[in-house]
DNA sequence: CTGAAAGCGCTTACAG
DNA sequence: CTGAAAGCGCTTACAG
């Protein structure tokens, strides 16, 4: 090679070549055409049995590994997912990070990670979109804001909401719980167990996160009879929950509580406890999430599951299904919610 | 264009080519050669202001963005970095992959997600390095394996440990705190405020995450004559911290306890009050990490607290060195543990 | 400083 | 099914 390109395949003193193994050099020892190497690579391509255990064997003497990037440039299927995260502070992001990641890897797939958060950064994920070539983008994200899901709407590759299920936008494809099933679960459930007069923990007046919460759980109470309160938090934070907590029970007389997030339902119950009253005797309280720390020691929250490990592979298949076919339809995959019970409820009467 | 080539870029009935601009366009409208084009996008490449600024131009009017996947495979540089990740089960992580992430970003560098997790989590990781063209690993993990590390050291791209601050091996560079002093600092703390015999709550025994606060914590209390009591627990949940402070509390009559990590903590303080125990009066509890759970009402932790934003910063920048200088030595960034004071030891006596 | 040329490591119509 | 050829969208020695 004694021309100008780019060489990073260096010869050392024997004269050999160090440095990744190309297809070419497959194809070499194989004593077979380039094309052919790629094709064993490729699960739907046309090639024969013998001709695909040829080049594998070649394959894996030299230790050959695609380039990710070089198919991607060549074929336009880089492989690359965006992951969309927003919330750098909840565990339950965390987990779902995890999930999701682990479906996607198993399924071939890289990972982007793209961390949203101003109002531009739906704009900035579509750029992220384009310049690495990103098959697709997931959201994992409560509170997502309209601009935000405006801009994904521009999309021209699938995007995929986990959590959210209120077709927003049909443009999106959606997994998740619906939160109207879960905030009836809820409460229905404190209602059985002799609670009175129930208090719901909503999330901030503004925020999309768990909006479908207070019509659920209104309209159930109200066509139960079940006298109740609402009161909204000023952010997503323990000590919200807590304050919330101290004016449903004081003002409110509320002896149940229903949380919109774990989080809140832990500052609730810190805050029960600084009142003086016995939890699960004098009030209950039920979460919403079931995230990783509902069963420390010392919380024991009762709290409406989110099956995560669900709604991740839902994620995933759909965005599969979406890339796969151009022409299919975005689709939400509904959830079932699941009261998980532990210590902050009276058990059922026998 | 008759060729059997991919054509990714159609026209409309317009005959207009629609899909991303190419760089060969913006040479085109701007009258230049494809590479000045690419030399307009490079900060050090040998370009006069006024072509940079007529290809930029051009490409603005186009909404030209540079292909970063063809850029990475012709010219070696991908802008990709993985962020290797093996809990997805604690929040200190979680916040880890925001700062890091955003550090990486601000450097216009693209993230790839790796979870890790079995003993061959760091083969794969390299495999995914190799196959994505990553040009560095960035590993936030506590968690780590010696196998693991072994693996690791076989990279030739810059590995940056995070947390990890035990030189254990040279190839690598590590940022994060010095487990000796931090646990030299809690101890000293509930020494001079009055707590007698001084309990640690330590990782599981052969863990490599925080193993150097036993050392350190032995070695101060004995320079001072302080009494003291080592327990590992088995794993790292709360309940586990629990656990531990019970039997130290009850058979090794501690008043004072250091807890390896946070949520340790917080275990350790809901088993000191179910034993019926006041915090701080009667039994004082530091923690070790500042996560982002440690100030919620209820819990309201002193601990140790772990500078995130610092040791974020100092990965990114010790990859950015490596990676511009493929002769610089991996290096370790010390960063100092401070204590943040908040309701769980006694306040100092004036 | 600038451009023409060769090439990065793959994939995919096309023609056997 | 198989191979030769052209190309994906860039970058970088090389020669002005």
């Amino acid at each position: 090679m004694a021309d100008g390109a780019v060489q990073r395949n260096r010869s050392d003193a024997r004269g050999l070549t160090t440095g990744p193994v190309t297809l070419r050099q497959v194809a070499e020892r194989a004593g077979v055409s380039p094309a052919a190497v790629s094709r064993a690579y490729q699960a739907d391509a046309p090639i024969s049995d013998m001709m695909r255990a040829r080049v594998h064997e070649a394959a894996n003497e030299l230790g050959y590994r695609p380039n990710r990037l070089a198919a991607g440039l060549a074929g336009g299927r880089t492989g690359l997912v965006g992951l969309i995260v927003d919330r750098f502070d909840d565990l339950a992001t965390l987990q779902m990070i995890g999930l999701v990641s682990d479906e996607l890897r198993g399924a071939g797939l890289g990972v982007m990670l793209i961390s949203a958060g101003d109002d531009d950064s739906g704009v900035r994920a579509l750029q992220d979109a384009r310049d690495y070539g990103l098959e697709g983008l997931i959201l994992l994200s409560h509170t997502i804001t309209r601009p935000f899901l405006r801009q994904m709407e521009r999309a021209d590759l699938p995007v995929i909401h986990a959590f959210e299920l209120r077709s927003a936008s049909p443009q999106l494809s959606q997994a998740g719980v619906r939160d109207v099933l879960a905030a009836r679960l809820a409460l229905m459930t404190l209602h059985e167990r002799g609670y009175v007069r129930i208090g719901l923990i909503a999330g901030p007046k503004d925020s999309r996160q768990h909006r479908d919460l207070v019509p659920g759980f209104q309209t159930t109470a109200d066509r139960h009879g079940i006298a109740f309160d609402i009161r909204h938090v000023p952010d997503w934070t323990a000590d919200a929950g807590a304050e919330a907590a101290r004016h449903l029970i004081e003002t409110g007389r509320c002896t149940g509580l229903v949380c919109a997030t774990d989080t809140l339902a832990i500052g609730a119950l810190g805050a029960v406890r600084e009142l003086g009253r016995d939890v699960p005797n004098d009030v209950g309280v039920i979460g919403y999430d079931d995230g990783p720390m509902s069963n420390w020691a010392g919380i024991r929250l009762t709290t409406v599951a989110f099956p995560r490990p669900e709604i991740a592979r839902a994620c995933v298949s759909q965005f599969l299904t979406q890339r796969d076919d151009p022409e299919a339809e975005p689709a939400a995959h509904v959830v079932q919610p699941q009261l998980i019970e532990r210590g902050t409820i009276r058990p059922e009467s026998a």
